[in-house]
DNA sequence: ATCTTGACAGACAGATCTGTCTACATCAAG
DNA sequence: CTTGATGTAGACAGATCTGTCTGTCAAGAT
C-alpha cells in the first residue's frame, strides 16, 4: 500500500489511504466541535494530508460532510442494533427499556457529545441542503427500527410505541448532552417501560 | 412565544434605540440561523445601525450572544409560565400534561426552530465559555419550575417527576425540530400523564 | 527507462468575519 | 455656544476559510 511519509505530529501512526485518514479525522473533529467550527485546514493538518489530496477525493467540504454523515449513520446503526441484540440474547426476551440500556453505554463514552445528526440540524441554520436530508433520513430509519423492535417485544401498536419511544430517546440524548448526568438512561428506561405498560393497558390511543 | 418577537417583524430600523434594534435583530437571526452562521455585518445591516454603534453597546459578538441568551431566557420563561397558568386557570386543576399543551403552542409557531439553548450547545463545539453556562442555567431553572408545577399538581416525588418530565420535554422539542411534525406535543402529553400515573402507582422508585 | 498515478508541500486568490478607526451629523444641557 | 453623548457611513487591518494552482517526490506499470 501507499507508504506514509509525513508523521502526524505525535498522533497515532497515519493509517490507511489519504481518503480514509481525511474521513476518520473529519469524523472525529466534526463530531467533537461541530461542522461549521471545523475548517478544512485543520482536518488536512491533523490527517497529515495535502490539500490537493483532499480535493481529489472529495468535491467540497459539503461533500465531506455528507460522507461523514453517511458513514456515521451506517456505523452507529450497526453498533446500536448489535448492542441491542446482545442484550436481548442475554435476557432471553426483548423489552422496550433495553433501548435505554444500550443508549446508556453510548452516553458513558468519554467523547459523547450528543447525536451528530441533531447537532447538525441545530447548527445548520435553515439551508435545506443534502446534509439536513441525511439527518432526517437517519431519524426515520431509527424510528423504523424501534418500531420493529417494539413489535418483537410484543408491544401493542408498535408504530405508536416507536413514535413515543423516539421522544424519550431524543430526550435522553439531549438531556445527557446538556447536563452531563449519566443517569438519563435510567430515566429513559423507566419511561420506555411506562410506554409498554400504558399501551398494554389500552391507556393510549 | 408569539408576542415575544412580534416587535420588529416588518418594522423599520427606526424603532427603538440602536442597542434595542441590534438586540432584537440579533435575537431573530441567531435563533433562525444559528449563532455562528450569523455575522455582525448582517446584524448591523438589518438593524440599520452603524458598526461603531454596535461596539459602543456590546463589548464583542460573544457579549451580544450572552445578552441574547439572557433576554431569551427571561422572555421564554415568562411566556411559558404565563401560558401554563392560563391553562391551569381554565381547567381549574393543574395536570402534568399541561406542560405539553403549552409546548404545543410553541411548536405551532411558524418560525419554531427548536430550543435556542440546545441549539447553542449543539453548535458550540466544546469551548466552555459563558454562553454554554447560560444554556445550562436555563435548563436548570426550567427543571426547578417543572418540579414546582409537579408539586402543585399533587404528583408524588415531584423532583423525580421533573427529571422524567425534562426528558420528555427536550425530546418533544427536538422531535418537532427534526420532523416538523406538529403531533409531538400530543405524544409528550401522553408520556407526562404516564409519569404521573406511574409515580402515583408507586411503579417508579 | 519512461510514464502514470497518487501523494505531499505550500503559495495564492477571493471571500468573509471580527474589531478598530476616522469623519461627519444631530441634539440636549450647561 | 460649546461640549458631550449618540448616531451613521464606510474604510481598514488581521485573521480565517474555501478552493485552486504549481512543483516535487516515490513507486508501480509499461
Amino acid at each position: 500500500m501507499a507508504p506514509m511519509y509525513a508523521s502526524n505530529e505525535g498522533d497515532e501512526p497515519t493509517a490507511g489511504s489519504a481518503r480514509e485518514r481525511v474521513l476518520s479525522t473529519a469524523a472525529r473533529l466534526f463530531y467533537a466541535h461541530g461542522v461549521r467550527a471545523t475548517g478544512i485546514d485543520r482536518i488536512i493538518a491533523e490527517a497529515g494530508v495535502a490539500k490537493m489530496s483532499f480535493y481529489r477525493h472529495f468535491p467540497s467540504k459539503s461533500g465531506l460532510v455528507q460522507a461523514f454523515l453517511d458513514r456515521r449513520h451506517a456505523q452507529w446503526m450497526a453498533w446500536f442494533e448489535a448492542a441491542l441484540q446482545r442484550r436481548v440474547a442475554q435476557a432471553g426476551v426483548p423489552r422496550l427499556s433495553m433501548l435505554a440500556d444500550v443508549l446508556g453505554e453510548w452516553f458513558a463514552q468519554a467523547d459523547f457529545r450528543g447525536c451528530a445528526f441533531i447537532n447538525l440540524v441545530a447548527e445548520d441554520g435553515e439551508a435545506d441542503g443534502p446534509e439536513r436530508a441525511l439527518a432526517f433520513a437517519h431519524k426515520l430509519e431509527l424510528q423504523a427500527f424501534v418500531a420493529g423492535f417494539a413489535r418483537s417485544a410484543g408491544v401493542p401498536d408498535p408504530d405508536r410505541a416507536a413514535a413515543l419511544a423516539m421522544v424519550v430517546i431524543e430526550g435522553a440524548i439531549v438531556r445527557t448532552q446538556m447536563t452531563g448526568d449519566a443517569a438519563m438512561a435510567g430515566l429513559a428506561a423507566r419511561l420506555l417501560d411506562g410506554i409498554a405498560i400504558g399501551l398494554r393497558d389500552g391507556r393510549a390511543s
